[in-house]
DNA sequence: CGCAAAAATGTAAGCGCTTGCATTTGAAAA
DNA sequence: TTTTCAAATGCAAGCGCTTACATTTTTGCG
């Protein structure tokens, strides 16, 4: 099938070669035309520009990768797209690095250490310059791998101070804690905390430590925190609400491992007829949209997401392209009071 | 830098070649091993596959996407990834097409032809095999673009008579005039419509028609419809609302282009202590989570987001595989009956 | 046991691009 | 004008993989 068609190929898609014959230099030329212009004479460059645009040119991607080694693709493996948690900094981190010509590519892991794993060797088998990553925790080979491989990454969504790696985040114990100072200084002393499931996710376990922390601090025996621990839906933050304010030791605090979970409750609450935060107050993380939209208003941790994102994207460039920087950034998380946090019932 | 080293290469990833000399096979037989088990002996197969595990061999991307003009890659470009409109969707799509081995690239237009038509270049020169597209309204170049690459795609989120392409969703007219229909028989003639821009937007557009063409079955003047145009987001709900409530003819039933926007016009009804829907109704469209959230619970229009990413996925898988098939699709949207709609104020 | 057909394997030609190195060109310096 | 040197350009060797085609090995049957 290669020996004719050398003239006149119809509906593929023109090729250096074709750019170069047509503007009468070598392909060499074309190439640094289109990637370092400086080295080209002004005439031939034109020339060549000229040709690309009336041949449509485009480079092929994978001979680009394979011949240069570098694909100006970076990905991301969130733990899930289906809720808002992510979106807003995913978004944001998105837009940085398609300002810089960079793509992204994004994968979800399903809270699976493992399948994460599968997703970042295939993110990285697809060319992957640099990935985002959520929380530190995750298997051995997959440090093992990222590191064997040299692809940089950041670790984003939680800042700790006991981890060397890049990252951008907040300190979720430290924001949890500081939530729960406020919980208890209204006087609440029967808490309940739902929380996601704490194997392999470093934000929810450090979240809830925070919270025994906080208890710790004034003189509680954190064993009488009560615990749920389900995955992030609005649909389980209901369940495990109704199952604690129908058990025997009613609480009046729940504080939950996010927003999603929270707002699951405040409508379980409404739906029970239970008063928010009359005899039972409710708090979030995240503060994503939902938080506003519940009523009373959710108070909860604000989480920078925006800037997360942006942040994430500049740090992960400059990783890239080796520029050595401070590659540990901590951001501040406050806490966003509203109404659904009260003082305990007397 | 490339003078030595050719004996042992310390930190580079082994190829095809490194396994087939481990193997003692040629790279032809490896590679068949890899994409055609079937056609390889038992006995090298397993010699194969020992040799890959040993030296953690993975294709490289680039050299594998060149030499078979294909990347087991599909593309996604949706609006917009700030708000859960698309999330539940695309989770079902990325896990459908996971399952087909398949990995999915996502990029976002934020609603401009001109971006969506950059993404899409983006998206096929990084070797994306199809696309998932929403709704038909694009640049025409667009369109060029993909027929002359022939890259097969599939327009989602809609379903129109008129259009002849690929396509898998609902009828957006027919599911919001069904809703209206509803609203109408209520009682309600005085009417408001919170739109997202229709420009460049034919699921937006075709709502507002389905509105229109229920108060003309009516035979209500279409010209007495109220109209906010603005882009999707809570905030924007919330402002559009409280425009429509302070104005001159204060509409009985607020219609929302999707449930983002209802979500605002919901909050704010309450802090303006607007009895919803003693004083006025709200309708969303989508039913996404935050729909159940808001009190009351909001009517909409359920649209079926797993059902139609998944189905979006085989649809592209089979175009991809050059299967001949149904190509276009239509979802049923049902009515989401909640709270949030009642009888028009007498 | 021999032979044709089928199955398994190897050979090697690209795929489209980047880039080190050699060569040519064009000025500036002598 | 000749010489020198930097800038501009071309040449051609890969990058790692797939696959058509040729070759070898197996298998089935007479």
């Amino acid at each position: 099938m290669s020996e004719h068609d050398q003239t006149n190929r119809p509906r593929t898609s023109p090729t250096l070669n074709d750019v170069a014959k047509l503007a009468k230099v070598s392909t060499a030329t074309v190439s640094r035309c289109l990637n370092n212009p400086s080295q080209v004479s002004k005439a031939k460059r034109e020339r060549v520009m000229n040709a690309v645009r009336e041949l449509g040119y485009a480079p092929n991607f994978g001979a680009q990768a394979l011949a240069a080694k570098r694909t100006n693709t970076f990905g991301a493996i969130i733990p899930t797209m289906d809720n808002a948690i992510f979106a807003r900094g995913l978004q944001a981190f998105q837009e940085e690095l398609g300002r810089h010509g960079v793509t992204l590519l994004v994968a979800s892991s399903s809270y699976s250490p493992e399948l994460e794993e599968e997703q970042i060797r295939a993110l990285v088998a697809r060319g992957a310059d640099a990935l985002l990553l959520i929380g530190h925790d995750r298997t051995a080979d997959s440090y093992a791998f990222l590191e064997q491989r040299r692809i940089p990454y950041v670790v984003a969504w939680t800042f700790n101070e006991a981890q060397s790696r890049p990252s951008i985040g907040f300190d979720n114990h430290k924001a949890m804690k500081r939530l729960m100072d406020h919980v208890l200084r209204l006087g609440h002393r029967d808490i309940a905390l739902i929380t996601a499931p704490r194997v392999g996710n470093d934000r929810a376990r450090e979240r809830f430590e925070g919270v025994q922390a906080a208890m710790q601090a004034q003189g509680l025996d954190p064993a009488s925190l009560q615990i749920v621990e389900t995955p992030y839906s609005i649909q389980n933050g209901a369940m495990a609400f109704e199952g604690l304010m129908s058990g025997p030791a009613r609480p009046t605090a729940v504080i939950c491992g996010n927003d999603v979970l929270a707002a699951g409750a405040m409508t379980m609450a409404q739906k029970l007829g239970i008063d928010v935060p009359g005899e039972v107050s409710i708090t979030g993380f995240d503060d994503i949209e939902v938080a506003e939209i519940v009523s009373p208003g959710l108070t909860t941790v604000h989480v920078p997401h925006r800037n997360m994102g942006r942040g994430a994207a500049r740090l992960l460039i400059e990783l890239r392209n080796g520029e050595v920087t401070q590659s540990r950034v901590e951001l501040q998380a406050d806490l966003k009071l509203r109404g659904s946090l009260g003082a305990a019932p007397s």
